[in-house]
DNA sequence: CCCCAACCTGTGATTTCTCTGAGAAACCCT
DNA sequence: AGGGTTTCTCAGAGAAATCACAGGTTGGGG
């Protein structure tokens, strides 16, 4: 079952309507707000905990669909606690945060039983999405809502990253990829550079807020090239999509 | 039957539609969470035992379709174990676990009748193939579901492992192999390194991650070489298989 | 109708990611 | 033990992506 959200776009929901509910668990304060904020925008349900303990009792009664669980925590390794919350709750799926320059062989084995991983710093488009992904492939959601972005005549699809105008396909970096995936779950709504810039890049990016610009400009040249433009520019205000017609 | 999985590929079901259930049994916690991740993660019901009392009383209620079994339990070894799952469930296939420089030709007698065996460490890739291969011949699951997979005009064939691309036949090397059924159980699907490592190299590989890497390059060599390619890199995402169309 | 802020985009430096050759070590079969 | 095969590390080449910068363009308020 889906819904529209306050943002607009579908989302998902539990079998019996209720709101999908997380666990955000970091000890960096600023990221479960950064997190909980940006979660909560997805009409989802949010705890938060700062350690491993906490997030294992926390896990007990909130019974969350899905954990969001930093592998460095003050208290307990990231595997002790994931090893504690599947004692309760056997199936949630967990995203693992990791540092980007974090030993590589604490990764292994984390995607094996279909969990995911993120390093920091992240994007939050990226968490949302393979959150999203996660709970979609665990059945919380009781629909199996496919995993294709539509709008007009522009498809997006998150699991092959393929991205198609009137049939055709289109290749995209990453970050194009990223940016409209953003645009696409966001129709007809005027997106402003700063909420780009918050969702796409990632939450150190240091850089010129022009990037947005250029990579609006790179989209087009893909996506709007020789055909009716998708992408409008809202002076003053910032971008949205919709369909051509 | 068969039905889609949460990951996409098909899966196995019993003949009433309900899931397959297996019965992990090893002292290793480690290796009890690790599979039973893996193997819910294909959809079915997974129940563990920590020694070999606890495997034979859970084996009594929870009447599983199949059994891994660590051939070194603490309190029995592996034969009595066997002995006395068979009494109850005298048909049940059993996938063995053992070490490394274990005693061959004990082992050789015991799948002599249509069980099978993996050495410690293992792939998960490779006990979810031997699994699904014991369920599928042992009838618990009601349709012979064959063990080709077919991607476009590549075939790969899980029980004489053979390969082929427009009907040429193509030699590849357990691990090549085990790559390619990985991505071809899951076509059109970016499968980021982390996950190609997680399932098909064992878990205990402490490697760099551009093994995957080589191959890949490896595969394209023998399986696209000098034609329409199949196998495609999404730069910074993964990589995936699509029919050549 | 003019001007300025806002926006667009070409250029190229830098960083990051991927591919692959060469060779060492482990393995396997006889 | 010996030769062929397989697995894996290492490192360099090459390709692709990201981004800063700057000059050009546009649109709308005054």
């Amino acid at each position: 079952m889906t819904t529209t959200s306050p943002q607009g776009h579908t989302e998902l929901l539990r079998p019996d309507g209720s709101p999908v509910r997380v666990l955000v668990v970091d000890d960096e304060q600023s990221i479960t707000e950064l997190l909980s904020m940006a979660l909560r925008y997805e009409g989802w349900q949010i705890r938060s905990a700062g350690d491993g303990l906490g997030a294992v009792r926390t896990a007990r009664d909130f019974r969350p669909d899905a954990v969001v669980l930093d592998m460095m925590l003050p208290d307990m390794d990231g595997l002790s606690v994931l090893g504690r919350l599947r004692r309760d709750l056997p199936d949630v799926p967990v995203l693992f945060l990791t540092a980007k320059d974090a030993v590589e062989d604490r990764i292994a084995g984390l995607t094996a039983g279909g969990d995911d991983y993120v390093t920091k710093p992240f994007s939050l488009e990226e968490v949302v999405a393979r959150l999203r992904g996660l709970i979609r492939r665990s059945g919380a959601a009781d629909r199996r809502s496919d995993s294709v972005l539509v709008v007009g005549d522009l498809t997006l699809d998150e699991d092959s990253h393929e991205v198609t105008r009137g049939g055709d396909g289109i290749h995209l970096t990453a970050t194009e990829f990223e940016l409209l995936r953003f645009l696409m779950r966001n129709p007809r709504r005027v997106l402003s550079k700063a909420q780009i810039l918050d969702r796409v890049w990632s939450y150190d990016f240091g850089g010129q807020a022009n990037v947005v610009e250029l990579y609006i400009s790179y989209l087009r040249r893909k996506i709007d090239a020789g055909r009716e433009p998708m992408i409008h520019t809202r002076r003053g205000a910032g971008y949205l999509i919709k369909p051509a017609a």
